[in-house]
DNA sequence: TTCTAATTGAAAATGATTCTCATTACTAGT
DNA sequence: ACTAGTAATGAGAATCATTTTCAATTAGAA
């Protein structure tokens, strides 16, 4: 299983839904000061240098990235952000749902933040890549479910485990 | 959230799919300690009592069970089994797919023996209930979009995560 | 500007998981 | 049943991500 395999390789190669595009991150949008600003805000915190700098620093880099991968590209910016302070606000962000988490396996938590469009992800156990993936009939299905218990979802997990393509023609 | 939230109760009750029936486990079946031994054999390992001992334990107990758990259980019977070996053991039999890993929030992993038939989880977030279901649709959907990718599956993890019927009503 | 509570960084604490290694115990082959 | 070769074991140490502590600093409301 992935999991316990040490010999994967480490990038998170993500192919991007289908239709997919050039785009390094989903949002093409840039976000100015104030936006980033805004956002944290919205979360009931306060604005300081360090959160709109990572807040800046996790938009601008490639999504699925951990707390210390983050914390080392904004140590380079400004060494006056401790990992605490990026671990904290990741954790608070998340309970925002500004940002995602996702934990594959047994591997550390990797964030991303919260696509517009929701999608899930299906990991290749062999090499480690991800695709991520919509399916509204599956949304759908788990809706039924939790009217059925008398749930009221907030959110949910949905990763699928398999072989990719070249990885089936490897073996 | 659920795993930032330190006043949720730890019991995890589990309610079973419908239709519920009043057991204390899956599997009304018992395992003689031949079962047990071909169990063992068919994940190409050595019968030991430790094993034998951890698998029945498993067995018997209740479904949801953590690693530190089950070794405290076994412990009061043989003390002569020490936590790596559960802790191996365990990690073994997920391995060859004979238990399943539960990974809920940031929670310690819990283990279950795998059921013959399939199912997924959603838990409450305010009380850490968890429901067991079972949706033929969402796995149909899921083969789908593996199909769609290229992938071949292998397994997968759902978990929903909301508010149930009491919690609802008390807040 | 002043005050207060929120935020911070560094380091230590925690907690789960994994590894190490000397010892013991299976089991296949006699 | 005996024995060699290998797998498994337990205790503890190591690792690693995550979380907390705490004294110093800072944001932002008044």
């Amino acid at each position: 299983m992935f999991e316990h395999n040490s010999r994967h390789n480490n990038n998170d190669e993500t192919v991007l839904p289908i239709p997919s595009n050039n785009e390094t991150s989903y949002f093409d949008e840039s976000w100015t000061e104030d936006d980033l600003k805004q956002i944290i805000r919205k979360m009931n915190l306060k604005v300081t240098p360090q959160r709109i700098l990572i807040l800046q620093t996790l938009h601008e880099g490639r999504v699925h990235i951990t707390a210390q991968e983050l914390y080392e590209k904004v140590q380079k910016i400004n060494s006056d952000v401790g990992f605490a302070t990026v671990y904290r606000f990741l954790k608070g962000m998340a309970e925002s749902r500004v940002v995602t988490e996702l934990r594959m396996g047994s591997m550390p938590t990797r964030y991303e933040l919260t696509p517009k469009k929701h999608h899930d992800h299906m990991t290749c156990t062999a090499c480690g890549k991800i695709v991520e993936f919509q399916n509204k009939n599956i949304e759908d299905h788990q809706e039924k479910v939790a009217k059925q218990y008398g749930f009221k979802l907030t959110h949910h997990v949905l990763e699928l485990y398999g072989i990719c393509t070249s990885c089936q023609m490897k073996k």
